[in-house]
DNA sequence: ATACGTGCAAATTCTTTGCAGCAGT
DNA sequence: ACTGCTGCAAAGAATTTGCACGTAT
């Protein structure tokens, strides 16, 4: 599974549409060298000969902000520009048999809770673990044959 | 805000639609003192005036189950009835400052993130534990007023 | 006969988009 | 003139519903 994919599949996975336009900005920003602004992915779209309006760029730039997709780059002159976030904070899968740990994104799905949190408890959180304890593949799968096996 | 309240902000933030069905199967179990199953939901629209396929209802019934929003109820005959879930499961807003612990609940939103890393990481996930740590609102408060302020 | 489940197309809900227009530099 | 934002109506995506039919007890 590829970037856009991952993407894709994450955003779906929140309920968000998977429309034509939110792909193909998606699409631009993970195949471009340096960041985008508004003006650059509106030419896109212009050489791709599909229409767009630069208050969809705006909305769309926004809420891949606000999913932690992509982020805000300032350089000198004072156009916002954007790139795809470069990595993700990670949680934590132990397993309880052979006490492995792997790492695993969870895609900030625990910032939406935590701003909730803020609101209805009025406790603001500097930060949280989060560990989940099983049984691995390997040992999953070993349990059902002999104890040689590997 | 009451509990129909609490439960559709709740679907609602999971971006299920709040349909007038929907709402209505929630308002009789929340306004029925025993579990209830499919003929008599469908016998309550009917009272209404409103038409409803029982296959609507099953699968709205499935659907809630999952979500943990009711549960099933097996009496002795073989009618499978449901009724609102009582509770939830705990987490932990732990206070950084004064060390309090107080409870929160995230309604079964890891339950998808779980069932995603038994797909995609083949972990299968046994418990959990979750706690954020932070500051609570009365000492938030307080960092801003002297220290004398109980 | 009754309880319950599945697949598919239509209906409904609600996010996303475009348009007109505004604010700030 | 240009960047960036908002409200509202229309378009579009995807969930929900109904219908026909199937399975099991």
């Amino acid at each position: 599974m590829n970037e856009l994919e991952e993407i894709l599949k994450y955003l779906k996975e929140k309920k968000y549409r998977l429309t034509k336009k939110r792909n193909l900005i998606l699409y631009f920003f993970l195949n471009s060298e340096k960041p985008l602004c508004v003006r650059e992915i509106q030419d896109m779209f212009l050489k791709l000969n599909i229409s767009i309006n630069k208050t969809t760029i705006y909305r769309e730039l926004f809420f891949l902000k606000k999913e932690g997709i992509i982020r805000e780059v300032k350089l000198i002159d004072n156009v916002m520009r954007y790139e795809i976030t470069p990595e993700n904070h990670y949680h934590h899968l132990v397993c309880l048999n052979c006490k492995k740990i792997e790492n695993v994104i969870l895609e900030g799905d625990l910032d939406k809770q935590e701003k909730m949190i803020l609101k209805t408890k009025k406790f603001k959180i500097l930060y949280h673990i989060l560990e989940f304890y099983g049984v691995c593949s390997k040992c999953e799968k070993r349990s059902f044959h002999t104890k040689n096996i590997s």
